[in-house]
DNA sequence: TAATTGACTTCGC
DNA sequence: GGCGAAGCCAATT
């Protein structure tokens, strides 16, 4: 591992822990946050090697708040998130734009 | 080192 | 609303 410089990676991992129960945030975002908002691919292959390392990687949804990923268990991914209380409608989380976490200095809490 | 893949995003049909 | 193509970045082979 460590191919590229792990400070992208790094930072899209804490970032995705920093993201409180209850809230999602989007591969661009978090991307974005790491310093590269058209990384949203690369934060995809960074939680499939580093998912299950502390990491809420079902916090994490694609744009929209569409629900996937999660190596295609979206079920699973959306129960996840509902068992946190965010709503999902068919495939999108409901009040996805309010429930999107931001990265600003707190966390809205 | 180069090429391919992928848990993305956005526009177009 | 669903499917397809182009673009961007990192990981994997």
């Amino acid at each position: 591992m460590k191919t590229a410089d792990d400070s992208f990676r790094r930072r899209v991992l804490a970032l995705v822990r920093r993201i409180p129960p209850g809230r999602v945030a989007t591969y661009g975002d978090v991307a974005a946050g790491a310093g590269k908002p058209r990384a949203a691919r690369a934060v995809g292959n960074i939680m499939k090697g580093c998912s299950g390392a502390g990491v809420p990687c079902h916090r994490v949804v694609a744009a929209g708040g569409l629900v996937g990923g999660y190596g295609g268990n979206e079920t699973l991914k959306r129960a996840l998130l509902r068992a946190e209380g965010v709503l999902i409608r068919a495939r999108r989380i409901h009040d996805f734009e309010e429930r999107r976490w931001r990265n600003r200095g707190r966390s809205t809490t």
